[in-house]
DNA sequence: TTTGAACTTTACACTATGTAAAGTTGACAC
DNA sequence: GTGTCAACTTTACATAGTGTAAAGTTCAAA
């Protein structure tokens, strides 16, 4: 896992358990309790709090190793399993680091350094996006009158984390008729008919 | 306006202008002092910064008349043009609330009060998709296989003001490029084709 | 001239982050 | 055995913002 640093690890997976708990307010004391050291140990392995939920996304990816699913959906030889393969890879991926995002999310204003690492996180999966797009319009299969960067964007927004947890969280939705719907959503609105 | 209290809309006011302004941390202090009052005399008004917030949103909604705007919507006769009607209505006044949207959502973890506020003025909108989805559904024109249900969580996630967010704040797409696209997007998702 | 409401001023309790520094412990070196 | 070093604990404190409390000011109306 890349983490050779026994404490630092402990802090790190008390973090990522208590997030994905959904409490919605975890100070540096609860991750300290559960990972069984004292507050001023947390602040010996991350400067800030802002620190230690970065480091956390990271370690949740190297964990979780993020990059081999998105991948596969480059193995994908035409546009419109890309996409398909995009939105299972990527949806399939949001539950997992759902916790942690939403307090990266909530740490957004106010801290640049959240913000900017967070936004880079949404970035790439915009590239993500942005490949499956290509793709479509390399076909000729991408819906007509549509530019491949306002596509691009449109994708990235309906793939958003916040529309994920206003469906599975907030309506209810299982996660399999999360994906079937965006599935469909995005056939609708980005492939010629 | 409804606002006989003289003071009371200062602050009411200056905190509109405050959240409008892109501010992202906005204190009680600093309300005060754009409203020309002391920081107590906040308090003697507004039980507490969520208060305050919620009752920021009540009054914009006066001011802006929202329900007048989103009414007009239910005058179209058609199902296709309900839905383009609810989106122009609806799309075209989250610029308005978004100041302060942002900063009721900022807190909707933390506080439950602003939590509740802000989802009931979200199912509120809620209603109007259903509204324009029962009516395509009416004439035959929903996309065969969607129940109306989930076709309203879909229709309400897509005009989520987090999604205006996206392309209007983090994309800089214009307002008219936003409403379009959510348009042309509703269309292919949610009309029979 | 008094009274009362609205507002100001001053002070303080509370919570969470983050800094600072002295004390403890245990492994490893000699 | 003794010393030393790093990692960790303990205690204390600075800071920022919310919210509470209470005494003082002002001004208009009875």
């Amino acid at each position: 896992m890349s983490e050779e640093n026994p404490t630092r690890e402990k802090i790190l997976r008390a973090c990522w358990e208590l997030l994905e708990g959904g409490d919605t307010k975890v100070r540096m004391s609860d991750i300290a309790k559960t990972a069984g050291v004292s507050r001023q140990a947390v602040y010996l392995h991350f400067p800030s709090r802002a620190d230690l939920l970065i480091a956390t996304t990271r370690f949740i990816d190297e964990v979780e190793k993020v990059d081999d699913r998105l991948a596969r959906s480059r193995a994908a030889t035409t546009g419109r399993e890309r996409l398909e393969a995009y939105i299972e890879a990527w949806g399939g991926y949001i539950p997992r680091i759902y916790g942690v995002g939403r307090a990266m999310m909530a740490m957004m204003d106010g801290d640049e350094e959240a913000r900017a690492a967070w936004n880079g996180r949404m970035m790439a999966m915009r590239h993500g996006c942005e490949a499956a797009i290509n793709a479509l319009a390399r076909d000729g299969d991408l819906a007509p009158g549509l530019e491949t960067d306002d596509a691009t964007d449109s994708l990235w927004t309906l793939l958003s984390v916040r529309n994920w947890e206003h469906l599975v969280q907030e309506r209810d939705w299982s996660q399999d008729a999360y994906i079937t719907e965006i599935k469909r959503i995005a056939r609708a609105a980005f492939i010629r008919p």
